[in-house]
DNA sequence: GACGCGTGCGCG
DNA sequence: AAAGCGCGCACGCGTC
């Protein structure tokens, strides 16, 4: 068969894939663009997210062959010839048998978020994946050196309490050991451990982490436990990019390549696998580079072309809104449809601060703590959790909590409807199997929200493409773009903006509120935030 | 020496 | 009655 063969093949007849974006990420990079109609492995996500997704556990579990003892748990790479014929004629046929028992098991509903959202993001993320992210390697070594002089300044050995630590245990202090850090701080430096259920690891020692840590520092500074403070999030951040420069990941595949001198990593992007839905992203996993304390180490990733700009596209409060519209709650819509920011709101009534403005040093922190309270406390953060978060006393925090339920009272009525537990529904036709009230409050959120970017990003990425403003990773709220040229920016997000934004009503009939994005822009990700642009 | 689990930390 | 949720990854620690 020549190239031009099985182009016109794949194009022009309805395939059926397990694991579409796998077989598209490989037919694309050679321009070929398949028409694959069904996935069985998003059939099978869809019917049961706790489901193994490989095909060979699908096939076992709906009795549709007999486990090949030679072939199965054979990696197909070490399979040749007539064997491996035979294999992929059985494998081939056993998608098909799999797709037409799976295919009448889903509800209507469940059949249409697949067809019109999924299939087509099995599309979107190969192109995304088949980009590769850029990355500047003598940036990421200058990186590497500059956060161990950051260590090495801190000076961690000489400190009093850390060589009593070793004169006891008779080994060198080691950052990472949790009994090294429990000892140090709470017996050593004499600190008296948190009375909440949150400053406790699970087996019901006090907790070494750093937010509890950061709590402790405000009873009484010392300079030991600013320093460890300042030593665990450098170690962080050096170990967290020198696992995305290590060439291979556990299965043996680079996940980096040099291509025409220019550095990128190509990350996977899951669109199964995730309870709610959600986008995972690993080997590496580029969804959880630093960007808040951290954002400056960020400055490694670059434009791939040299006129260019990173360009991120964050929507404004998306899970709030849809919670928003899901509950019906008067006051969260009111917020929206005023303009008021929502976390300064809730900054302002729960950190007692009425009066805070931009300009207050303070804006900032107060703003993220408020956020992390209207991301919390809906789905079930309790008065310790609260008090924990925002250094109050929990009496104080039973108070603000019965304020904050009786103005937010239809918010109130509609999580305590949710179902408390087996399979909860989401208004986009998904569902998912839940073992606790929580995990049921928050499930049509997030899977809400990730819906929407699933629609943007399908929507966008041809466009993006052909723009000469590619997407390269999406980050559960936000779409990465690499824009060619620079003078472009205006004109590109403007009509970026038709295909991401959604008025009211557009998307879910239940949500009253328009769902826009911020648009920011920089040289690099560090600076992404230097040019903003909002609706 | 390999493995599972717990802990902590990065992100949304 | 009390409870944030969703991820991946690295390391320590104890077990086999």
């Amino acid at each position: 068969m020549t190239k031009q063969e099985l182009k016109d093949f794949c194009e022009n007849s309805p395939l059926i894939a397990h694991h579409a974006k796998f077989e598209r990420k490989w037919l694309l990079s050679r321009g070929i663009d398949p028409n694959i109609i069904d996935d069985t492995m998003l059939l099978a996500y869809l019917y049961d997210e706790r489901m193994p997704l490989d095909l060979e556990s699908l096939v076992l579990r709906f009795e549709i062959d007999k486990p090949f003892k030679e072939e199965y748990g054979l990696d197909v790479s070490k399979i040749e010839g007539e064997r491996l014929r035979i294999r992929n004629t059985k494998d081939a046929r056993n998608t098909k048998v799999l797709r037409d028992i799976l295919k009448v098991k889903l509800t209507k509903e469940e059949l249409y978020v697949y067809e019109k959202v999924l299939m087509p993001a099995t599309r979107t993320l190969a192109l995304i994946e088949n980009r590769g992210v850029c990355i500047n390697r003598q940036a990421v070594e200058q990186l590497q050196v500059e956060l161990n002089n950051k260590i090495l300044e801190l000076d961690i050995d000489r400190l009093p309490e850390v060589l009593e630590l070793e004169k006891m245990i008779g080994v060198k202090f080691n950052i990472n050991s949790y009994l090294h850090r429990g000892v140090l701080i709470y017996d050593l430096l004499g600190y008296t451990p948190l009375p909440f259920s949150q400053a406790q690891t699970e087996g019901g020692d006090p907790s070494t982490q750093a937010k509890v840590l950061r709590q402790l520092l405000l009873q009484r500074k010392t300079e030991t436990l600013e320093k460890l403070l300042k030593f665990t999030s450098y170690t962080g951040y050096k170990e967290s990019y020198e696992g995305l420069i290590s060439f291979c990941d556990g299965c043996g595949r680079p996940h980096w390549d040099t291509i025409d001198g220019i550095d990128y990593i190509f990350t996977n992007l899951h669109i199964g696998g995730t309870s709610t839905g959600r986008i995972r992203s690993d080997h590496p996993n580029m969804q959880n580079t630093p960007s808040r304390d951290g954002a400056w180490t960020r400055k490694v990733f670059t434009s791939r072309y040299p006129k260019g700009l990173i360009v991120e596209c964050d929507y404004d409060q998306i899970e709030l809104k849809i919670l928003a519209g899901l509950s019906g709650d008067d006051k969260l819509i009111d917020d929206f449809l005023s303009g008021k920011d929502p976390h300064i709101e809730m900054a302002k009534v729960a950190f007692n601060v009425p009066n805070i403005k931009e300009s207050d040093s303070k804006y900032a922190d107060y703003r993220f703590l408020g956020k992390t309270l209207n991301y919390a406390v809906p789905f079930g953060r309790g008065a310790a959790g609260v008090a924990f978060d925002t250094g109050r006393t929990i009496p104080e925090a039973q108070v603000w909590l019965k304020r904050y339920w009786k103005e937010h009272s239809k918010l109130r009525k509609w999580l305590d409807n949710v179902p408390q537990e087996g399979i909860v529904y989401s208004p986009t036709g998904m569902k998912r199997h839940c073992d606790t009230w929580t995990q049921g409050k928050n499930f049509p959120i997030q899977n809400s929200a990730l819906i929407v970017l699933l629609i943007a990003m399908n929507q966008v990425i041809d466009q993006a493409i052909r723009l000469h403003c590619p997407i390269d990773l999406c980050i559960h709220d936000s779409i990465r773009f690499d824009l060619e040229d620079e003078t472009k920016l205006l004109p590109t997000i403007k009509e970026f903006k038709e295909y991401v934004e959604f008025k009211p009503g557009e998307l879910y009939s239940w949500l009253p509120i328009p769902l826009t994005v911020t648009f920011k822009a920089g040289r690099t990700w560090a600076d992404a935030n230097k040019i903003k642009l909002t609706s």
